[in-house]
DNA sequence: GTGGTCTAGACCACT
DNA sequence: GTGGTCTAGACCACC
């Protein structure tokens, strides 16, 4: 993790482990590493990781059973939602801020058509 | 102009600006407002249009002339080179953000397109 | 510490940080003293102890872990490259200026020598 | 004349006219320009002219025939005087800085020997 | 009038 | 406790 970051360390953890759940890499219903190895792992202070634990669980990505641990949430629509939220951010912030920059709709597409033919 | 919280005042507004500048609404060499003309403008602390000057002139977005004035960059190539900056970052995020997601790039394609037909 | 009127307090306290990292009187990864701590140390305002590491950061000679405080930057050839950087510049003055004012090399390595021997 | 520098335009110009009268280029008793050839010369505001004028004359560099304008001095030892005072601040903030820095004398004079050969 | 610096004091999010 | 931001108000040199 950069520490150095205006974004805040706990939100930039927090990104990591949607985009894991929304890419398969946690699947549904799986449990979640111990507030004390989530810190070990991103080496960051214990009440950090209880403050992604608890923020997760208030978004209803997760949830957690008391003496068990926390579980990625058993939602399989829960979870496409907060794809296409994610994905709706990403798309207006690049729309709109390009848009402010001067790019027309037509300049858009081919910007994206050429970024994905180099890859 | 209201404020977003979480991105700091003062950088909202040299984005505000450096967009006007880019946009041609502020022309290579013109004289932005004073320090305190900004301030009353924005209902800032001067301070805070200092800070914002001072901040774009590191940039070269602005240059001072002591007791007369911050004023655009005459450079029209470093205008140019702000615009592509600040594009590629967004495109880049877009992209990335997008293929951390799961999305591929014939799906950016197509979500690019309906999004300009809307408009 | 006394500080000159017509340079910038906090530019000056940055010099003598930056001095004490090149001179390993700071070591590399080490923790500096909170703002706070600093400007009780030189008696100033802590906005302005928060300014000098802000412009040490940018500078990247040192960095933040949010929270927790500002530490020199790790990178030894980073330490190296400032102080050759503020080497240059002392000699580019020097050189340049007398020069300009009609001395010749060869005065200028009699003037170093002897300026040494007096000491 | 570098009006993006945090040294005062005033100085600059006092500083270009010293070194003028230093290198013989302007000679004792020489009529220099008058405020407003001056203020063109270098695009500059009379004000500044008058206060270039007004600190030369201050410190016995020139000194001023009312109608007729102001005149380089003509005392060879003052002149002389400058030239070794200018020299004496160069070459103390030369020794001094590098010694914070680290640099041994002989390095200083193996680095002055070193610049002289490539030039 | 212009920007630059500084103090004082407050509030905030983050660890 | 840590740095980051902001307001308020002051003083300064410069043009």
């Amino acid at each position: 993790m950069d520490f150095n970051n205006s974004i805040p360390i706990y939100m930039q953890i927090i990104n990591e482990l949607k985009k894991d759940i929304i890419t398969g890499k946690l699947s549904p219903g799986e449990k979640l590493p111990s507030t004390r190895e989530l810190a070990i792992k991103y080496s960051i202070n214990p009440n950090t990781s209880g403050r992604i634990y608890k923020e997760m669980e208030r978004e209803e990505i997760t949830f957690t059973k008391r003496g068990l641990g926390t579980f990625v949430t058993e939602s399989e629509s829960k979870i496409e939602q907060i794809r296409n939220d994610m994905a709706k951010d990403l798309i207006n912030d690049f729309v709109k801020g390009m848009t402010e920059l001067g790019y027309t709709n037509e300049m858009l597409i081919s910007i994206i058509k050429k970024e994905s033919e180099e890859k």
